[in-house]
DNA sequence: AATACTCACAACCGCCGGAAA
DNA sequence: GTTTCCGGCGGTTGTGAGTAT
């Protein structure tokens, strides 16, 4: 059964909003609220309009503290940084920007933000990246700005940028490779539940084999075992997440803990493989391009490098 | 001055998830 | 457990102003 229209199309108008109707709009939710329903809203106050269209009028432009005009370089910071972590997903990145809504923000990013990267950058995309990224749409063909490129331009000044919304945290990782791989919030959510295992020359980190612990300091450790037979795959390793914050868990993933599963592994994987076990539902890296973009990272001693190579996050508990 | 083109932004559409019935 | 409804979201389209020819 398909589902009904929210509103009688043929009845409604549609098109630009007069100042009359923005004014009845107004006077009408300030007066009254929308009673949390938005479908009978317009019959209420008067209105030959979709009671969606209406939502999307007073979110977008009615409401108080709308910001217009253009974004400042701060803004614009936030916005690329929060791309590169987690594509997308406008209503998360408005949260960020207080009086900006998410319309606004997809507008501006579609129409500026995004070709003034690429301008800045001048660099055609590597067919080499997962064309799964946001930085990919399947659907698009024309170039858009990769997460490197975005992360390289505002490291030295957002290092730390935060993202907040009610189910993840990212705390933005230096690491390019890094900064890419938490572009995938799959990452962070199979994070919680990791598992590290191997299949079919590949690495995969996912699945839902966890367990846990907490220390008397209050720290929380969450330990993951592979040592056991997942279906046809082996255990290969351990890693820990830890460093249990007040309402956060904190996990770090030291980079190195990867490499060296892979230098141990008889059969050398050549792929890095994140997300859950089924082929549709991975992302596949290369395990060759992992190495070098690890050798371009901006540390060259050891201790560096496995301070920039570590993948940080917080998930909310 | 008229027309074509470009750009920015408002508005719409369809899908999805959660809550209620 | 299933169906229905609604709000929210992201992608896409429409519209009008500004600019180029």
């Amino acid at each position: 059964m398909g589902r009904a229209p929210c509103c009688d199309k043929s009845n409604v108008k549609r098109g630009p909003w007069s100042p009359e109707e923005d004014a009845k709009l107004k006077q009408f939710i300030e007066k009254y609220g929308t009673a949390g329903n938005w479908i009978a809203l317009p019959q209420k106050a008067g209105l030959k309009r979709c009671g969606k269209s209406c939502r999307l009028r007073w979110l977008n432009y009615l409401r108080p503290n709308i910001k217009h005009g253009d974004f400042s370089d701060d803004e614009d910071r936030v916005i690329c940084s929060l791309y590169a972590n987690i594509g997308s997903r406008w209503s998360i990145i408005a949260a960020q920007l207080p009086g900006r809504t998410d319309n606004n923000i997809k507008n501006y990013w579609n129409t500026k933000l995004k070709k003034k990267l690429m301008g800045l950058n001048n660099i055609i995309p590597s067919s080499n990246y997962n064309q799964r990224s946001p930085f990919f749409p399947s659907q698009i063909a024309q170039p858009q700005p990769q997460p490197h490129m975005i992360s390289s331009l505002f490291r030295d000044t957002s290092n730390a940028v935060v993202c907040n919304n009610k189910n993840i945290n990212f705390s933005m990782g230096s690491n390019q490779y890094c900064d890419y791989l938490q572009s995938q919030d799959r990452l962070v959510n199979s994070l919680k539940y990791c598992t590290l295992k191997d299949s079919n020359n590949l690495l995969m980190f996912g699945g839902t084999d966890v367990a846990s612990c907490s220390s008397s300091d209050g720290s929380c450790s969450h330990q993951m075992r592979y040592g056991k037979e997942i279906n046809k795959e082996r255990e290969i390793g351990n890693c820990n997440f830890s460093n249990y914050e007040e309402t956060h868990q904190n996990f770090i993933l030291d980079y190195g803990i990867v490499n060296n599963i892979i230098s141990q592994h008889d059969e050398k994987p050549n792929h890095v493989c994140l997300g859950s076990n089924t082929q549709n539902d991975q992302l596949r890296y290369d395990v060759e391009q992992v190495k070098q973009l690890i050798g371009r990272g901006s540390g060259s001693d050891g201790e560096n490098k496995s301070k920039d190579f570590s993948l940080r996050g917080f998930v909310q508990l």
